[in-house]
DNA sequence: GCATGTGAATAGATTCACAGCG
DNA sequence: CGCTGTGAATCTATTCACATGC
């Protein structure tokens, strides 16, 4: 702490596509620190990140005057900064429902505990699955989904069940009080106003490949997805 | 084909944002299909899209003067284009890198294969898993990458190996002949310009998601991220 | 009459280019 | 001098609003 209350936060509007790429940042700046980096310009933390020093700059500006002029940004401080505005330097309880292959992939992935998304539950419809094992867990039945999300203050649910029951798990996940939601089931579900939703669909980022592949292959004028050479990269996620 | 090849291509340049769109549509196309309908007015198609109606009529523009006014859009007949937009109409080897928790889900994943999406290949590093049966495949060694690529002409490369081998892997790729990567290692990757690049990130939309979560909590404004409102929600239909 | 298709208007994101400052 | 921070310019995407045509 001490050092870093110096400056203040800074309430700015933060475009949502500047939202997007502080936890690539955030990454970036993770390494760094682990390398011993002190200090990282603009032009380099655009490189580890894919992007172009401009879009970098501004997009740390929206944050703050981090930087000192003709030196660079504070690795350690950044990191700070990026952290706390994405909410990381609080824990998050988080419940999973539907553990199939996609689920059983999902409470496995270590980059969640390791950024403080802590999973308090992983619940399951099928009766088969109820009490099996998983890493710390115990697959608890849907049920209880009320019971959890209030006990614990879940804020976060994430659904990777069948498209069928997408949108009544999101109801139920809602009504229980959570207010985001991260959806990995094709198809589109719909939330009140006030909860925050995203979905991450793989078959649509393969349709979206080859919609572009097979425009290469006829020759007609290929997109942007491309990364500008060896150094930048990956293009916009769209919006979702 | 018959009756498809009455109006021809449109070559127009299709927006980067519209293409994202394309797969979502084509998903509400099926379900409509699949339940007889014969039309989908913008209108109706927005709400299932969970996108807005001007929206749909501008995106669908992109591809050609596809519906009838006063009438809506030919369900049969918007589905077709849609999905020869995207390349659905052929098929699309693919090998999947990294054979993990992700990597099973994938290869388990029955979107895929519904798209076209044909799976040749897992590839691992690790002695242990080569052999393991999975589905109709078994799990092959990396150093058959080449071969597999050439010989099958895939044209699409999954990447799900963890991130410090990621780049490695995706460079393998690309010199096999591959052009187009969609990358599930949390790092960034970089690619020639030719080569088409996309990203799904886990660990990325969770923190998104924690950067609303907290401003709502603290009362900053919100995003813009939740759906117009509870509208409507998708007909049951699995599929896709 | 009714829903598409599309120019024009607006909003948002990226890039440029350079003043400002350590 | 070097690198940040940021207005201004540009490019992209969204939304509006209505003429168009079945």
């Amino acid at each position: 702490m001490s050092r870093y209350d110096e400056r203040m936060p800074a309430d700015r509007h933060i475009p949502e596509a500047t939202v997007a790429r502080l936890p690539v940042y955030l990454r970036a700046l993770v390494d760094l620190a682990e390398a011993k980096a002190a200090t990282i310009s603009s032009e380099r933390l655009a490189d580890l990140a894919g992007v172009n020093a401009a879009k970098v700059r501004k997009d740390l500006s929206y944050l703050g005057s981090y930087g000192t002029r003709g030196v660079g940004y504070d690795v350690e401080f950044l990191l700070y900064q990026i952290s706390r505005q994405l909410g990381l330097t609080r824990d998050w309880p988080i419940v999973i429902v539907g553990v199939g292959h996609l689920g059983h992939a999902l409470a496995n992935y270590r980059g969640f505990a390791a950024r403080g998304y802590r999973i308090v539950a992983l619940l399951d419809a099928d009766p088969d699955k109820i009490g099996e094992r998983l890493g710390e867990h115990r697959i608890r039945h849907m049920n209880e989904l009320d019971d959890v999300v209030r006990g614990e203050k879940v804020a976060i649910g994430v659904i990777a069940t069948p498209a069928v029951v997408a949108q009544e798990v999101a109801d139920r996940l809602v009504n229980a009080g959570v207010s985001s939601i991260l959806n990995f089931a094709p198809t589109v579900i719909s939330v009140p106003e006030h909860v925050a939703l995203r979905k991450v669909d793989l078959s649509i980022e393969l349709q979206i490949l080859s919609f572009y592949q097979q425009r290469s292959v006829n020759g007609v004028g290929g997109p942007d997805l491309a990364v500008t050479a060896r150094a930048g990269a990956p293009a916009a996620i769209p919006a979702v």
